[in-house]
DNA sequence: TATTTCGTGCAACAAATGTTTCATGGCCGA
DNA sequence: TCGGCCATGAAACATTTGTTGCACGAAATA
């Protein structure tokens, strides 16, 4: 039976703690229920509010093998770190060739993207559509690869708002389209790395009109993103393969366009049925029965 | 003009960012790729890591609205703080009213594409990218919301196999292309409920003219299946929303491209290699600088 | 061109941080 | 009961933190 894993320093603590005298068991169980305040908050202020004295969390540390409470913040600030760049399942990189090797891959990028999503922060997208939904016309950009998820969205949006939605460069080029945003206008660019200089010239044009811009990206520091109002962010990389993935913008792109259509309540509702009728009576669609 | 939600100070700084000085620019950009640092380590640490002056991060906080470094810190801290995702996990489907319904929406869809994308079949998605990788010409065919997902394949395939893809339609009426399918190719449809009439016309023109059909569908009673060498099966009624999900579209896609590029083996690297470049050259994309 | 404004880096500053020392008080073994 | 031990809190310590004043230089203004 091996040691219940060293890694953590949280686990550390937790081994050490009940050998530790009272006072110190106390702060310990602190900082173990309270380890994001722990690696954010100065040491004075958590021992405020532990009812406890400062030295108490020098003391701790060194207790359970730190040089002092700047290590033992560090080392439980580094466990913390989000960019812990998933591991994926191990697998699948030096995968020698054979007849389940493809499906191997399969399996393992399926599952990385499953575990990606719910890693998308939801409120951003919920912000975002409010805006659209306010928004007295919207535009939609997105090239190379992405150019599936602006089509995508265009086509949802457009099933309820029809004349209100819009693709940017579909009318002639681009450019044309730039110069026509304005403010009260919702400008939606989608992209990723490496980003296509298309798309952040759509951007600050957006920006510099007084739109509302929305981007889709995989990264804060996204060029894109830069003077956005709303940014919805997805992990493009987190999943094997050779192409960046693109599940977690489509993902994004639905809940956008589902959340909008919430908000335009019974109206947007009236508008999706008159849109399917059309479509019905132009017998696009084979008939259901069967 | 109405302020574009305070909610996060990310977005605040992302906001004010080009109206910034160069060098408070730069800064700003760091803090907003290094947000997790910037909440735990100190601010002459970051200005080092930045290559700037750590009076530039006062600066910096001052010129978005806040008291000085240490307030920016904390609002940025509070916004990290986790328990922020807790409260949501137990769907209250019920709830109709608040900010709070859009946010659930979001997170329940996001959690049900999830959760469908490991019910995804894996062994017909190998199979079927064998097939593509013996086939001499592949066509893809998507119409309406699955346009999207067609052109996101061809896309993708293009990248390592541009002669010998091609979407059916773009050169020209469907029906140009109907008649072009032989025996050795390969014709990919895409569609779900309600099934378009052009989507089954291309299938069964694939399957008349001997060509490989693959179908990606949402069930093996549609009706461009019939008859098709692979079905590969998504769900796509599976979240909540007003539209079907692609999410499980867009994943098989990139599988299945992921796949076939991975058995093309070197010389589909060397192509993909060859396309990149010469997008390169052409600065199609943005430098990734320094 | 002369003048002003503004952005920027440097260095000194006061405040706050983590650590250490010291005095106190309770506990157990002699 | 006495003497050593350890846990504990308070205060003093050296460092480090965030901040601000100042000087220099570039760009804008007249």
């Amino acid at each position: 039976m091996a040691e219940p894993a060293k890694s953590s320093p949280l686990s550390e603590l937790r081994i050490a703690l009940p050998s530790l005298p009272m006072r110190l068991q106390e702060v310990g169980r602190f900082v173990a229920a309270n380890d994001y305040d722990a690696t954010t908050r100065s040491m004075r202020d958590l021992a405020a509010e532990a009812g406890a004295d400062p030295a108490a969390f020098t003391r701790l540390a060194k207790a359970i093998g730190y040089s002092g409470w700047d290590e033992l913040r560090a080392a439980l600030t580094e466990a913390r770190r989000p960019s812990q760049t998933s591991p994926f399942s191990g697998r699948a990189r030096g995968r020698r060739p054979g007849p389940n090797a493809d499906v191997a891959l399969v399996t393992d990028k399926l599952e990385a993207e499953a575990a990606g999503l719910p890693r998308i922060p939801a409120q951003p997208i919920a912000e975002a559509a409010r805006s659209l939904h306010e928004a007295k016309r919207i535009w939609i950009a997105g090239y190379r690869s992405c150019r599936s998820v602006a089509e995508l969205l265009n086509y949802e949006l457009r099933l309820f708002r029809p004349e209100q939605v819009q693709l940017v460069g579909v009318s002639g080029p681009d450019d044309l389209d730039l110069g026509a945003f304005r403010p009260g206008e919702a400008v939606i660019v989608i992209g990723f790395l490496p980003y296509t200089h298309a798309s952040v010239r759509v951007a600050q044009a957006a920006h510099h009109s007084g739109a509302t811009l929305i981007a889709i990206a995989d990264s804060l520091s996204a060029p894109m993103a830069e003077g956005a109002d709303h940014v919805l962010l997805f992990e493009a990389a987190s999943s094997p393969g050779f192409f960046p993935s693109l599940t977690g913008a489509i993902a994004i792109a639905q809940s956008l366009a589902a959340v909008t259509f919430s908000l335009g309540g019974m109206a947007a509702k009236k508008r999706l049925e008159h849109t399917e009728t059309r479509l019905t009576a132009a017998s696009i669609y084979v008939s259901e029965k069967g």
